[in-house]
DNA sequence: CGACATAAGCTTACGGTGTAAGTATATGTC
DNA sequence: GACATATACTTACACCGTAAGCTTATGTCG
């Protein structure tokens, strides 16, 4: 850098953030529902025409996207401890309250979330795997099973309105997914009996 | 009912029919995405304006619920036989198979999904669990536990464009599932140690 | 201080969407 | 042949995502 690097990125006045662009509109989801979301409700919600947004967003899609960051933003993986199966146990259990606490944007997850801060969260949650001992690749395949199991329930349970009275379901299928997951390990460990 | 019950519904000239305009719009989002399916889009491929389609379609909601209906029907899960695992695993394949060949297709089987066909098909593998020992209450919760890692997985392994090399994810948390089923049926058998 | 570059937000416009409402037409029954 | 009725068509509306261009506030620097 010569003497003249002074002129680094500046922010002028943002008044519009992606972040806060992102935040009302999940705000919107959860109140109106996801078809109801437009460009234009969310310009209105933040106070700006629609097509102001786009600064900050390359499009509707995108916009998703960031939502889609928001709700990942609110999971808490920090205060994960303990044996790697209650680990596992805990960051899909704290994955569904957030789903839960939006059941409108759950379908956001249906779609490959490219997105850094998820892509730091699924790593996050993939250590656990290796650390107890998978292969990484079959550290990737567990975490996918059990997300698309997360996932697929959530979306059918919370799709009505109201979730149902309890979460049974989820509960079993979750205890499956972990048992099958212990046994293969176990066999994985000590191959040769 | 007097004389005159000669009023019972008769068919005319169908031409059009929800099963034929089911058919229509699934090769439409087999060639073209989702996205592109649009009442306009499915009228013009059976050679009628869209507005025709309302004969046959309550809303375009009911469309799609109708095209998921025509995908459970190319699903075979009358040949299923052998133990109940054995079973189970073979359902889920098929079903694999059918999402499989209809990528672009997929997130419809994220809704409810209230249609006569469906139920029927769930009823079917849910009689599979049900005669392996499951209480009816069980047999609902694995069922849709393995719906639910089925849809999920198939939703982000085929959402690209093709489907990546192979299926090891699937086969690896459809074991997992597979066998903590397997052990949760055994230990309901046996409670007392 | 004044000129300027730049980014934030605004305006307008276009082609597309789902579908409400009303209209024409072919068909099967008397 | 007359009629009832299901089938398909036409028109119209409000809304959608977003391309293109414009206005205006802001921070920098001569």
């Amino acid at each position: 850098m010569s003497a003249s690097d002074r002129g680094r990125p500046r922010r002028k006045r943002p008044g519009l953030t992606r972040e806060r662009i992102a935040e009302a509109a999940l705000e919107l989801i959860d109140s109106e529902g996801l078809d109801a979301l437009s460009m234009r409700a969310v310009g209105q919600a933040c106070g700006v025409r629609a097509m102001s947004l786009y600064r900050h967003v390359t499009n509707k899609d995108d916009l998703l996207d960031a939502v889609q960051a928001a709700m990942v933003a609110e999971m808490n993986f920090a205060a994960l401890s303990g044996p790697w199966l209650a680990q596992l146990e805990g960051a899909a259990r704290e994955f569904r309250r957030v789903l839960a606490r939006h059941p409108e944007a759950i379908p956001l997850f249906t779609r490959p979330a490219a997105t850094q801060r998820a892509f730091a969260a699924v790593e996050q949650v993939w250590q656990v795997l290796v650390d107890a001992g998978f292969s990484q690749l079959d550290a990737l395949r567990a975490f996918q099973s059990l997300l698309a199991f997360v996932v697929g329930q959530a979306l059918w349970q919370f799709t009505p309105e109201g979730a149902r009275p309890v979460d049974d379901e989820f509960e079993f299928g979750l205890g499956c997914m972990l048992t099958g997951l212990e046994l293969r390990l176990a066999q994985a460990d000590a191959p040769p009996t």
